[in-house]
DNA sequence: GTCTATACAACGATAGAC
DNA sequence: GTCTATCGTTGTATAGAC
């Protein structure tokens, strides 16, 4: 398997991006403190990861609205008078598991911009980092885009906004591409649409990978190779190639176990 | 604008299937009549498609969770005792949408299969043909996606069969076009999951598509052409070229009024 | 076939003891 | 900081008049 930069693995994103650590949870208790009646992060952290990972489990089967308070306290062992304690009420619980996400999505966005990278290569960090923040923060995505529309008109805009700031971060990297003649592309904003798509799917089709067997950095090489398909991609005379610039070549190393 | 075989208008697909007319609603009529106390069908027709039309509109922007009886009453204009006359019950209603939903794609897709095309005319037949129907259904198409999880187990797994039989018929072309030298591709299978994925995108993200001014042809067409790339399409010699056959004919023909 | 009136279970949320 | 007990509301569903 190939590395960074003709590769990216998972390690190597995990490393640059803390999303599930304790400083990450720090982050959320820092993000809602003002709603909750605990002041002690320790103790606030223990119970958060249990309230929050309770309502991935419940919302993600049965959708956030069928699941009661009830169900969320036997699941958490807290009781109905305690849960109180950690949110503000129950919608609450929701928008704060959207705006956290928000808020870590936009920092990971914001960094892959800043890299200084070949067009090819900043699109594959593009396309690879979604897919293994996607991995990592999976039930978020998926609670997010099941529940989005049960949330504040505002969050429902914030969330929209967010999505075509990524695509936009894909447009810019394809016109500087086309402009350096490596792509050809006639509608960049069409193309990223279409690349959200099938990221998307990670999160929302789990079952249906799992049977094919792809796993998350196999997927990530599939979107990334069809995008280059898509952009008609020619890598400049003089350098060493990227992987999945010759288009038989990105055919040949594609296989998968079926 | 091309016709068929070169170009499938939406006009040409309405002609080929009822999924609107009087037809469609008494088929659904018939569906569930065991499940209503009204008989007649001509009374039951109007309420039918006032019920149904009012569910989307909530279930979709709300939730059907979130969505109360009295909220659909109000909607409807009929008591909560007479909405009792046509849905046994809550979870009925929205398993019936699925059920008939289900039961009308298999219809489309089964007869798609059936057609004697050569590979591409086939694949074009199946991409524009899932892309109107969508666009013909797509308060149905949203609905059962958003709502699934709610749905009984048995109802879940009918769904994810569906779609995995519409991949299936995907890839049966795609196998065949590559032993006609016309395709090449590694891995069909996951070809035809990231085309479903770009499928879904028409129903899920509407906001996107109107905000980008893409109409449904457009947009079919789009998801045709992307995949004929990752298929590496080359038309065999001796017969007149298919739209998009070429890739710089493609990326000429693909423009959109951004 | 459609309505009004009502049953009663379950919900989100809070008060106050510990 | 966590619990139990309970409030008021709203939900689905039905009975019975018309």
């Amino acid at each position: 398997m190939a590395v960074w930069p003709y590769e990216i693995s998972m390690e190597a994103f995990t490393e640059s991006y803390d999303l599930q650590g304790e400083s990450f949870w720090l982050n959320v208790f820092n993000a809602h403190k003002d709603k909750m009646q605990i002041k002690n992060p320790n103790v606030a952290v223990v119970n958060l990861k249990k309230i929050f990972s309770a309502t991935f489990k419940l919302a993600n089967t049965k959708g956030f609205q069928a699941m009661s308070l009830r169900d969320l306290s036997r699941e958490t062992e807290i009781s109905m008078g305690g849960l109180y304690a950690y949110i503000g009420s129950k919608n609450d619980l929701a928008s704060v598991i959207e705006g956290v996400l928000r808020t870590t999505i936009d920092e990971v966005i914001g960094s892959l911009r800043q890299q200084n990278l070949e067009p090819v290569e900043r699109l594959r960090a593009i396309v690879y980092g979604e897919i293994y923040a996607m991995e990592i923060l999976k039930p978020w995505y998926y609670f997010c885009f099941m529940e989005l529309k049960g949330l504040p008109r505002e969050q429902q805009e914030q969330a929209m906004d967010l999505e075509l700031r990524f695509e936009q971060n894909v447009i810019d990297v394809v016109e500087e591409g086309i402009r350096s003649d490596q792509f050809a592309c006639s509608s960049p904003r069409m193309l990223a649409a279409l690349a959200t798509a099938q990221l998307q799917q990670w999160h929302l089709k789990q079952w249906k990978f799992k049977q094919a067997n792809v796993d998350t950095q196999q997927y990530a090489r599939l979107v990334f190779e069809s995008l280059l398909l898509n952009l008609h991609y020619q890598p400049l005379q003089g350098r060493a190639p990227s992987m999945g610039g010759h288009r038989l070549a990105g055919v040949e190393q594609n296989r998968f176990s079926e």
